[in-house]
DNA sequence: TTGACTCACGTACGAATGTACGTGTAGAAT
DNA sequence: ATTCTACACGTACATTCGTACGTGAGTCAA
């Protein structure tokens, strides 16, 4: 468990488009991002090699063209960061947070069927 | 809606506290920080600063003592602080991190309870 | 009235961040 | 052979962040 350094915001993004797409290089990440992001290929270029310095991704030379592959799990920064954001936003408390999402961002009648299961799921697994 | 610029998380943490205990001198924010958290009574100070120049906070002196207080509600903070996480880290889809603080954060049993509630609450609001 | 305290306020300063340009070069097209 | 493209790689640079110190001025106790 290396203790990598924390991503920040750009390199999230980029990260997350990482994990999408799989080993990619520049321009496939680059072409995975939203247009109305409007960043410059050097852009998610430095961000790459930024994620890499950081531990979070590898990369090999592939014929000319330079490949990346995540090197950390989605789930892994995930949790660092939302515990951070609880820690710092919420006093460390984790259903505030939950809240919020289920009550003031929107959450439709899907997600609501969703949000059943899992809790009842949860619940089950709790009570054995 | 004036757009005040978004909080880092050092100014994150303070500006919670100011919403906690509500107006407030340099010392009262700065106890009520945890210690383990060994800031300076100075950092703080240049904290809630910059809470007030991004127009998050005012402050006015009352005898010898400034007094802060917190100039944008929790909700909106923590509205847009969300927002831009599930967009960067979840491509705007908001039930990944849901599931994500339901399963492998820890929620307990009371949560389930509530979270149980909650849901059917926001059926019947629906189904009205 | 002389210290000891305690603030406000200005300032600092290195590191990280967001964003991108320029240069050299290896292939592709002509 | 020449020109065009598309990269890799190095570099840049203003801004924000995290963190804090120093100084001068009130305030309180002795």
């Amino acid at each position: 468990m290396v203790d990598r350094p924390a991503l920040s915001k750009g390199e999230m993004e980029v990260a997350r488009v990482l994990w999408d797409v799989g080993p990619a290089t520049v321009r496939q990440v680059f072409e995975a991002i939203p247009i109305e992001r409007k960043l410059e290929f050097s852009t998610v270029q430095t961000y790459l090699r930024r994620l890499e310095s950081k531990g979070h991704a590898n990369s090999k030379i592939d014929g000319r063209l330079r490949v990346y592959s995540a090197r950390t799990r989605p789930k892994t920064v995930i949790r660092e960061t939302v515990n951070d954001l609880v820690q710092r936003l919420f006093a460390g408390e984790t259903m505030p947070l939950v809240r919020h999402l289920i009550e003031d961002q929107g959450i439709d009648a899907n997600d609501i069927v969703e949000l059943k299961n899992l809790i009842n799921r949860l619940e089950k697994e709790g009570r054995k």
